[in-house]
Parts: structure tokens; C-alpha cells; sequence
DNA sequence: GCTATGGATAGCCTAGCATCCCAATGCTA
């Protein structure tokens, strides 16, 4: 599908055009691209069906911008963006990275000091060229040179939600074979880690072969980096790495529990064999010579005298032990999810209508789906005042009334996701935020706080007797800005008290309570609540990312709200149906 | 460049903050 390379290329040329300060393009093209990337069906097949005209029928996208769709189709290429790139041959998409970074510097630095990608930068910024330039100083070096850090930290790594939908296309191909008798993915993507270095993939073929020479001719690969009779690598078109290794079925459980890792956990449990006098491989469990387990990773671990270790808590921090005394907690599964409550509708700038979410919602079997637009504060984001909130409230009851002729299980939830200001103090009146049937409350502004400050920001919020979640409460963005400065033990010691209940963002670049803070939180015995932030329906299906995050924490069913059935979800928040 | 409507033209993308330079610019949510 060509849709992400061409919204790529749209964001490019949208940042290009903002560097020639030309007015309002740049937001059109920033549209298109949004809308692009979002969009489920292949603009291939749209433009085929139905020529310039269909392509106009995606939102955002008009006469000009179907054409620009159209020639890249044909020809592989935009011309105007060969032409922008030609005139700037800047790593556009590195140097926006950096936060702090944004087109207008970008083509300052690459005027004055022909900076194109990140090491020219941050060898123009460690000598001190930077803080000569004109509307720069030493303060601007210094931030470059952090963001440049962070990035280094976090480089050659993927967000588990942008690998999830490749390694399951991979696998769902695999599977076409008829060779292929089982097959699973390894390896960090198993123990869903929030982001992801390369993918291992492990089957059992009878024709390993035939299994390997499909593999190596699936669409959207751009490097094979070798390939073997029963190992294969290559490289995917969006950058990541993917290994297959084919292996014999008695072995497959073996190997599946070595390849998914942790690496700590497979040293505790190899450990824990010798001491047995047993031998733990990737081929097997082996008493002397002879293989006692193998096939399934179920019996390799009984072999070791340990229960079933679900591939998310993998990672050596106690779960063995808990194995061994059968104190494994019963965590939360993919399927326990009642509702999502922290959906955005286009009432503040989200994709769709409300009717449309609650369409999705009853298609996904959901009993509830909860509607939490942003509030005032946030005009960019068309953030809804008191009155919009109460004119909400009477669509989301027809909705509901609707519902019910119609016989679905389904009710909408009115909520909204307002803004926690500086002092703590919340942007709607009380009056109006009593009304909703819940609300979530998180900080959008004013992130630079001290510790001290922002966790009395966020405590003060949690106080106030009409929130009931706090949503991303860390405030992380992977891969682009760490956590805000709080004081989480003592945040979590108040959401106790105050029956506050902390959300597991499930957006791919927040994760957010991450899987370490859900753990704390779960010890804390504080409630937690999983939601996408969707603003697409596409977005819906992220549940599973912060589902998985929730796993990785040791969550279990009773530790997250919107696993209850309405009448006791409501319970949470001081209402009755 | 897109969308909505007066069908050729207006309106779109705001507000707070940091930085750099002492009013203006650019970034971020």
C-alpha cells in the first residue's frame, strides 16, 4: 500500500513549504497526509476504481493534491517535492525530530552552516557554531544537544504498535503454506515491550525451504540480508528488520520459549535446570542425553517445575519465583475489555461523529464506549466549553435512545477530557462537570513544571470530587519527551485515598501508565482504566497495545475498571444507570 | 490547497511559552 509513503512525502513538503513561509498550504498538505495515513483502504485501488475524482472524495484531499496522489502512482515520484529536495537536500524527517526543531531552523542551520542531518548537527552544535547565529544562543544549542541525547537513546527502535500490523500480515502470508504447521512470533514483539528492535518469527515447516524462499518474496521487503535453508533475514520497507527461522515441531516449544526471551529470564530459568540436573537449550529439556521436553513451551516449563509463565511477564522480575510457589498473578486478557472510555468524537476535531463511534463500539462487542472530548482550554484542539458539553449531552441521549430501538447492547457514556491548568485547578465549572457521567482530567500544557509543582498540580486535580481518571498520567511521548518531573509514589499514595483512577493510554507513543508504573499502581491497589485517545475509528484497535502494557504490569481483571459490566463501571464514578 | 457556499472567493491555524534581544519569532499542545 502506497498510502505512507505519500503521506511521508505530503508532511515533507508540508515542512518544506512552511520554511518558505507561505500561508496556509503547509496545513492543507498536514491534512491530507493525517488523512492518508489513517486511511484503511489502498489509494492504489481508490485511484484505479474511480480516477482524480474518487481520490477526491478522501477528506483533505482536492484537485491538486489527487493529482500530486495520481503522479506518484504512475511515476514513483512528486515532482515539486524532487524539486524542494533538490533545492535542500536536508533529512527533513531527522532534523524535526528533535524537539525544539522545527522547518523555519531547520533552514536557518542549513543557510548559514549547510547542516543536512543530524551529525552535522550535533557536530555544528558540540563546537559552539550554533550560539553565533543570528535569533540563536547558547540556550538553543543546549536544548539541541539534549534532544539530540534523547534521540540517541531511543534510536533504532520501533513502537510495538507500528511493527504489530507488519508481523501479523507476515504471519497471516506464512500461514497460507500448507507446510507450515505452527508458527508464532518471538522475541520482544511476544512479550509485547513498548518499542522493538528487530522481529524474530519461529515455525515449524516440513518443507523449511519452501517456507524460507516464500518468505523472502513477500511484497514491501527491501533488503534480503541473507538466507539460509532454514534461517532467513530481511529488511521491510518501513525500516525494520524480520528473521524467520523454520525448526522441526518436536522442537518448536523449546525454541519458542529461548527466542522469546528475556534474555534475564532465560538465564534464571537455564539456572534453575542445572539445578534440577536438568539441561535447558533451545532444542529441548535434556536429562542427560535424553530430551524430556520440547514441543510445547507448556511442558517445558513444567519440566523445570514451573507453572505456564505468560510471555508478557517475561523479564526476570520475579516471575519465576511466583511460578514456583504458584503465585503468578491472573492477568488481565486481550478479551476481558468492556468499553473504551476515552474516545474523541468530531464535535472537537476528532474524524467522527459520535453515531459512527458507537456504531464501531457495537461492532466490536463493547457495552459502553465513552465519549471524552477535549475542553476549552485546548482551542486547537476545538476543545468544547459548558455549553457545547450540555448540547452534547442531549445528541449522546438521542444516540442512546436510538440504541435502544435498534436492540444493541450498547451505551454511549458522555465523559470529557479536561485540562488540569497550572494550579490544579480544572477548566470547566463544577456545575457542568457534575452532569457528565464521568470525567477524565489530564495536564496539556505547561509541562516544564518542577517536581514539586506539578505533582501538587496533578494532586490537586485528583482532589477535586468531580474527576474520576487521570489520563496519560505521565505525560512520556516514546521516543520524543520523557516523563513530567513528578513524584509518582506520592501520586499514587492520593489516587488511593481519593478513589482516582489512573489511565493506561493506549496510544502507540504513550503507553502511558507505562508497564513498570502499572505494576506500582497494582501494588498500591489503585484502579486503573485502559483507553485508546482515539480520534480515527482505526484508532480503536490500540486497545490491545495498552492491554498488553497492563499484562507486562501484572494487571489482572479486577485491577482495571473497564473490564466490569456497565452497572458496576458506574459504580466507580458515584452513578447509577 | 481545501472546503464551504454568494460559484469565485473568503476563511482556514490558536495561545502560551522560551528564546533572543529588548519586539518578534518559532515551537508545542
Amino acid at each position: 500500500m502506497a498510502n505512507q509513503e505519500i503521506a511521508k512525502i505530503f508532511s515533507e513538503i508540508a515542512l518544506y513549504l512552511e520554511m518558505a513561509d507561505v500561508a496556509f498550504k503547509p496545513y492543507a498538505y498536514e491534512r491530507a497526509a493525517l488523512s492518508l495515513e489513517t486511511l484503511s483502504e489502498d489509494v492504489e485501488n481508490i485511484y484505479k476504481q474511480g480516477g482524480i475524482e474518487a481520490l477526491k472524495e478522501i477528506p483533505g484531499v482536492g484537485e491538486g493534491i489527487a493529482k500530486k496522489i495520481a503522479e506518484y502512482l504512475k511515476t514513483g515520484r512528486i515532482k515539486e517535492y524532487q524539486q524542494f529536495k533538490k533545492k535542500m537536500p536536508v533529512n527533513i524527517e531527522e532534523l524535526n525530530a528533535v524537539e525544539g526543531i522545527g522547518p523555519k531552523i531547520i533552514r536557518d542551520l542549513y543557510k548559514h552552516l549547510k547542516i543536512k542531518d543530524l551529525r552535522d548537527l550535533e557536530k555544528a552544535a558540540k563546537a559552539g557554531k550554533i550560539r553565533n547565529l543570528p535569533h540563536f544562543g547558547g540556550k538553543t544549542e543546549q536544548n539541541i544537544l539534549q534532544g539530540i541525547e534523547f534521540l540517541k537513546r531511543t534510536k533504532g527502535r520501533f513502537l510495538l504498535g507500528e511493527i504489530l500490523p507488519a508481523v501479523s500480515e507476515i504471519l497471516e502470508n506464512l500461514k497460507k503454506l500448507k507446510e507450515v504447521q505452527r508458527i508464532s512470533p518471538a522475541g520482544s514483539v511476544r512479550r509485547m515491550k513498548e518499542t522493538i528492535g528487530d522481529v524474530d518469527i519461529l515455525a515449524a515447516a516440513s518443507n523449511p525451504k519452501k517456507v524460507i524462499n516464500y518468505f523472502t518474496s513477500l511484497p514491501g521487503i527491501v533488503k534480503i540480508w541473507g538466507q539460509g535453508p532454514t534461517k532467513a533475514s530481511i529488511r521491510l520497507q518501513q525500516g525494520f528488520d524480520v528473521d524467520l527461522r523454520v525448526l522441526p515441531e518436536k522442537e518448536f516449544g523449546s525454541a519458542l520459549q529461548y527466542f522469546t526471551g528475556s534474555k534475564e529470564h532465560n538465564i534464571a530459568t537455564r539456572m534453575l535446570a542445572i539445578n534440577k540436573g536438568l539441561k535447558l537449550n533451545e532444542y529441548g529439556v535434556f536429562r542427560g542425553k535424553k530430551m524430556i521436553a520440547g514441543e510445547t513451551e507448556k511442558e517445558v516449563y513444567e519440566a523445570l517445575g514451573l507453572f505456564y509463565i505468560e510471555p508478557e511477564l517475561r523479564e526476570n522480575t520475579g516471575e519465576i519465583e511466583a511460578a514456583l510457589e504458584s503465585k503468578l498473578p491472573k492477568i488481565i486478557n486481550y478479551k476481558d475489555i468492556k468499553g473504551d472510555l476515552h474516545v474523541h468524537s468530531n464535535w472537537n476535531g476528532g474524524a467522527n461523529s459520535i453515531e459512527e463511534i458507537a456504531e464501531a463500539a457495537q461492532e466490536i462487542n463493547y457495552q459502553y464506549i465513552g465519549i471524552a472530548d477535549h475542553t476549552k482550554f485546548l482551542r486547537i484542539e476545538h476543545g468544547l466549553d459548558e455549553k457545547q458539553l450540555l448540547k452534547q449531552r442531549e445528541e449522546i441521549n438521542e444516540i442512546n435512545y436510538k440504541l435502544k430501538t435498534k436492540n444493541y447492547n450498547l451505551k454511549v457514556l458522555q465523559g470529557c477530557e479536561a485540562n488540569i491548568m497550572p494550579d490544579g485547578s480544572i477548566d470547566i465549572e463544577d456545575e457542568i462537570l457534575a452532569q457528565l457521567d464521568y470525567v477524565i482530567a489530564g495536564v496539556h500544557s505547561n509541562m516544564k513544571m518542577d517536581k514539586e509543582k506539578m505533582t501538587e498540580r496533578i494532586i490537586r486535580a485528583m482532589e477535586n470530587p468531580h474527576v474520576d481518571i487521570i489520563s496519560h498520567p505521565t505525560g512520556r511521548i516514546i521516543q520524543r519527551r520523557d516523563e513530567y518531573l513528578i513524584d509518582f509514589d506520592k501520586i499514587l499514595k492520593v489516587a488511593k485515598e481519593t478513589g482516582t483512577i489512573l489511565e493506561i493510554n493506549s496510544f502507540p507513543n504513550r503507553l502511558d501508565l507505562k508497564d513498570t508504573n502499572i505494576r506500582k499502581a497494582v501494588a498500591a491497589g489503585v484502579k486503573m482504566v485502559i483507553n485508546t485517545d482515539s480520534h480515527h475509528l482505526d484508532h480503536l484497535r490500540f486497545i490491545k497495545l495498552g492491554i498488553s502494557q497492563a499484562r507486562r504490569g501484572w494487571a489482572g481483571k479486577k485491577d482495571i475498571i473497564n473490564t466490569q459490566p456497565l452497572e458496576n463501571l458506574l459504580k466507580f464514578f458515584n452513578k447509577t444507570i
